[in-house]
RNA sequence: CGCGGAGUAGAGCAAUCCGGUAGCUCGUCGGGCUCAUAACCCGGAGGUUGUAGGUUCAAAUCCUAUCUCCGCAA
């Protein structure tokens, strides 16, 4: 079978190379435009790119796709099968009702929870206990598609939004294997989502990370784990940012003011709004090098009492 | 040349402005002490101060160049 491949991150990797793997025909590989990342802008390649480059695939970077420019090469490429994994823009109806069996989707969530960006953040931000891949067959909407085939995954309390990534790349490339194989064998059922109860979550942005010392120790730790490792979450102390890139939940209660750290030997143990403590396990101080919170205390010492700000406050 | 921070003992930091025996906390090793603690007391080892030049009687510190790491922004 002749397929083309669009996928951009790191997510969409796993999935192209168990389509080269399986021997399938990948006739082409659609992914962004190199962009210009880091300090020093180098410009970068997209991952994608870099391993469709390893194996001589044709790889295409249109700026867009509208106005027939996708189609166009589509009609180069003759694809009978379209495996769309994060690629990052809206196909156009002419280029979904090209290939023979159209056009196939790889989502990071339970559809219809969570379309659009960033499923697997969402997922642990909301403090879920599962999650998962879903495939299906799409349409002109944003991951409004008929469902064809859906893989789940708990979410265990240490999981974080890397970790999950990491997990679910490598579920999706599965599913996405048996939803081909069914199409293949004339046993793809499309099922439609239920659309009443659709959820939908738009990019990520810094400002996300801002931790409320207000809120519950459980969604303070959802909030680091599910920001982890990028773009991560942070607090202020003595007007300095601190990101806090891991911390695990603790049975200590504490009656002081949320934001309070009540000890500060191995860790940083802060008390939040519902009177339980979390232990920040691992910090960064702006301009420094990400450590754990003991070697951190080491050279920063934290009076117990010191209270722990956000941006809000801090502004 | 987008803005900024940082390279000092195994770890994290101080000393740098104003040049003069490189210091602190922790770890580590040895000894002591206690019914006991993330215990406490005593002692030791561990450094070409990122690199290369320059100024000076003398440079971690001042000047020049260079490498590396990091935060913001994108």
């Amino acid at each position: 079978m002749r397929i083309a491949f669009m996928g951009t991150p790191d997510f969409s990797v796993p999935c192209l190379r168990v389509l080269i793997e399986h021997g399938y025909d990948v006739v082409g590989v659609f992914c962004q435009p190199d962009k210009p990342v880091g300090r020093k802008q180098i410009l970068t390649p997209p991952p994608v790119k870099e391993l469709a480059l390893q194996y001589g695939i044709r790889v295409l970077q249109p700026t867009t796709l509208r106005g027939g420019a996708g189609l166009a090469l589509l009609q180069e490429l003759e694809p009978e099968l379209v495996i769309v994994v994060a690629y990052g823009k809206i196909l156009p109806q002419d280029f979904l009702s090209y290939p023979k069996y159209g056009c196939v989707n790889v989502h990071a969530s339970l559809l219809p929870k969570y379309r659009g960006a960033s499923p697997i953040h969402w997922a642990i931000l909301n403090g879920d206990s599962e999650t998962g891949v879903t495939t299906i067959q799409m349409d002109a909407g944003m991951d409004t598609g008929d469902i064809l085939r859906v893989a789940k995954v708990p979410i265990s309390p240490d999981d974080t939004a890397e970790s999950l990534f990491e997990t679910l790349s490598v579920l999706g490339a599965e599913t996405m294997l048996a939803t081909i194989d069914d199409i293949e064998h004339g046993r793809a059922n499309p099922t439609p989502q239920d659309h009443t109860r659709a959820t939908t979550v738009g990019l990520l942005t810094k400002q996300l990370g801002d931790i409320d010392w207000t809120k519950s120790a459980l969604q303070i730790h959802n909030q680091i784990r599910g920001l982890y490792s990028w773009p991560g979450a942070y607090t202020f102390l003595d007007g300095m940012m601190l990101k806090i890139h891991k911390a695990s939940l603790t049975n200590v209660t504490s009656a002081k003011a949320p934001g309070t750290v009540v000890q500060s030997k191995d860790s940083l143990l802060v008390c939040c709004g519902d009177g339980r403590c979390i232990a920040l396990t691992e910090v960064q101080l702006v301009g420094k090098k990400r450590m754990a919170a003991a070697d951190f205390l080491r050279g920063h010492a934290v009076p117990v009492g010191t209270i722990l700000t956000s941006a809000e406050k801090e502004a």
